[in-house]
DNA sequence: ATAGGCACTTACCAAAAGGTACATACTAGT
DNA sequence: ACTAGTATGTACCTTTTGGTAAGTGCCTAT
């Protein structure tokens, strides 16, 4: 028993865009292709290991495509699969919500961040 | 900068919705108030530290109402708040995706064990 | 009297996730 | 010659998350 059987297609979805940057990779590879460099400079603050480790998962999953140009210096563009664009459909909805919430949602996350500081007290 | 800032709103959603229990705590409430026990039983698997955690986390993000009956034998009634009705709708389209890609993602999640397991060797 | 259910709480520990820093190989620009 | 940029790999460490096991107080049923 691995325990990998979901009960709710939430936590099935979960499991593939669960990950520090993923939603944010979806995000940008949405709006196209993007080439390797473009990416991390959009999502920001990412390290190249974090970056591809979660680039590598998704490509695993079905989600990205990885055309790698064979050129030096390298070349390696990322996009989203048929499979990725259905995903980015369903998660449309919640994107919606968590733009028209986020600042609400931003000051729950730090008074979270303030609790957690007075339990360490 | 303590970095809660969003730069899409899927990372201010999964702020709120990430959490092991989560999700399926969302999918049960959804289909109506719950007391604590009855709960716990359709979670399944989860311990009484787990869900009452996630639980006041729900809570204090206003997704989730806690009533309590302050009877004895204790009586709580769980359900969500009408700003936890608007996240379980954005969610729905994520949920019915992850049903239908179910069997789907359980052997991508199934291949990422063994993977995993393989680097260890 | 003892067992079990109610809704929690706490202390402690293991596993997973994430982060930093450095290395690679090759090229183009100054 | 040196710097920067291309896309990755890897070793090591910290933080976060989740899990186990036990205990609380009060009640009801056996």
């Amino acid at each position: 028993m691995t325990g990998i059987a979901f009960t709710c297609g939430l936590d099935a979805a979960l499991a593939v865009i669960g990950g520090k940057w993923k939603p944010l990779i979806l995000f940008h590879l949405a709006h196209g292709t993007r080439r390797y460099g473009e990416l991390r400079r959009a999502v920001g603050s990412v390290s190249d290991k974090m970056l591809i480790q979660q680039l590598k998962e998704l490509q695993a999953d079905g989600i990205v495509d990885r055309l790698d140009f064979k050129e030096i210096p390298p070349k390696v563009e990322y996009s989203l699969t048929a499979f990725g664009r259905t995903l980015a459909k369903a998660l449309a909805p919640l994107c919606v919500w968590g733009t028209e919430h986020m600042s609400a949602v931003e000051t729950l996350m730090s008074r979270r961040q303030i609790s957690e500081e007075e339990d360490a007290a």
